[in-house]
DNA sequence: CACCATGTTCCTTG
DNA sequence: CCAAGGAACATGGT
């Protein structure tokens, strides 16, 4: 479940279950995804260290922590990469099939599960130096957004999940900003007009903005065990469910009628990966 | 068996 | 040095 929206939702739910509380106990069970930390460093760190705050960069989430000796803080990213869910659960539950990494937090277990393991729960901070502005920021502005694009001849769509040019971003997003923004996802990055930077560039904001207001509204289920539960809405076992399906305009609608002009979305590869669009509305 | 999947990172080529 | 393209990572669903 990773895109910014997904990851804000989460740090928003988790942060107030966090602050305050101690790890009691560190069980590594992929050591994979803390790459390059060793287990016994991420133990040695996190045994006593308390929760402090929580905050999301990018698709990363960020954890604050109080060191053991009560000196100093220090930070641990967290990342879903494609497959990664946390959540809390009893003391006693039954440890997830694809656990990577569980916490003891006394009454509650932390736990990190990731079938694939290509998220990350790590004291390696070296990825975040690499990120561009988070376009929900002050940073993200519309001349900066122009000025970067004039530098690529690429499509339009793999440079939105360039995370050195913008932060957070992924693709079914970028598929959906593309498709309100009424822009070509093949149109090289150097190529758009003013007008249509400006329209991309709001249509991103307003996105990421509407899918984070319609995360929040929603009943979440945490205990980690559903595969409907909260904004756990792609993968998994089961079906998407209906509720986030609608809000889609063109991600995996292929052959399916455009919701605004009834053609047929259309699916293509750019970068190996999938790009869904409406080849009337986003004719350029 | 084939192809597909919300992401990043490394390697090669130009 | 950079930009761009492709494979790799690992597992499961269809």
């Amino acid at each position: 479940m990773p895109e910014l929206p997904e990851v804000e939702i989460l740090v928003r739910h988790l942060a107030p279950l966090l602050k305050g509380k101690t790890i009691r106990g560190v069980e590594v069970r992929h050591a994979r995804v803390l790459r390059p930390t060793q287990p016994a460093q991420l133990s040695h760190a996190l045994n006593g260290a308390v929760f402090v705050n929580l905050i999301r960069r990018a698709k990363y989430l960020m954890f604050a922590l109080r060191r053991a000796d009560g000196k100093g803080t220090f930070l641990l990213a967290g990342h879903l990469g494609m497959t990664g869910r946390m959540f809390l659960q009893p003391a006693g539950a039954p440890l997830p099939r694809h656990t990577a990494v569980a916490l003891d937090l006394g009454r509650q277990r932390f736990i990190f599960e990731d079938t694939r393991r290509f998220g990350r729960f790590t004291l390696d901070l070296s990825a975040q130096r690499g990120l561009g502005p988070e376009p929900l920021g002050k940073e993200f502005t519309v001349e900066y957004f122009a000025a970067a694009l004039k530098r690529s001849s690429q499509g339009i769509k793999i440079k939105l999940l360039d995370q050195s040019l913008l932060a957070g971003v992924g693709n079914i997003y970028a598929c959906e900003a593309l498709f309100a923004a009424r822009v070509s996802p093949r149109l090289a990055a150097r190529k758009l007009t003013r007008d249509q930077v400006r329209r991309l560039w709001r249509s991103i904001r307003q996105v990421l903005v509407k899918a984070v207001e319609f995360g929040g509204t929603v009943s979440l289920d945490w205990t980690g065990r559903t595969n409907d539960g909260g904004v756990f809405y792609y993968g998994n076992a089961g079906s998407p469910p209906d509720f986030y399906e609608e809000r889609l305009q063109v991600y995996d609608r292929q052959g399916r009628p455009c919701r605004v002009c009834k053609a047929p979305v259309k699916r293509i590869v750019q970068a190996a990966r999938s790009t869904f669009y409406c080849p009337r509305c986003q004719r350029n």
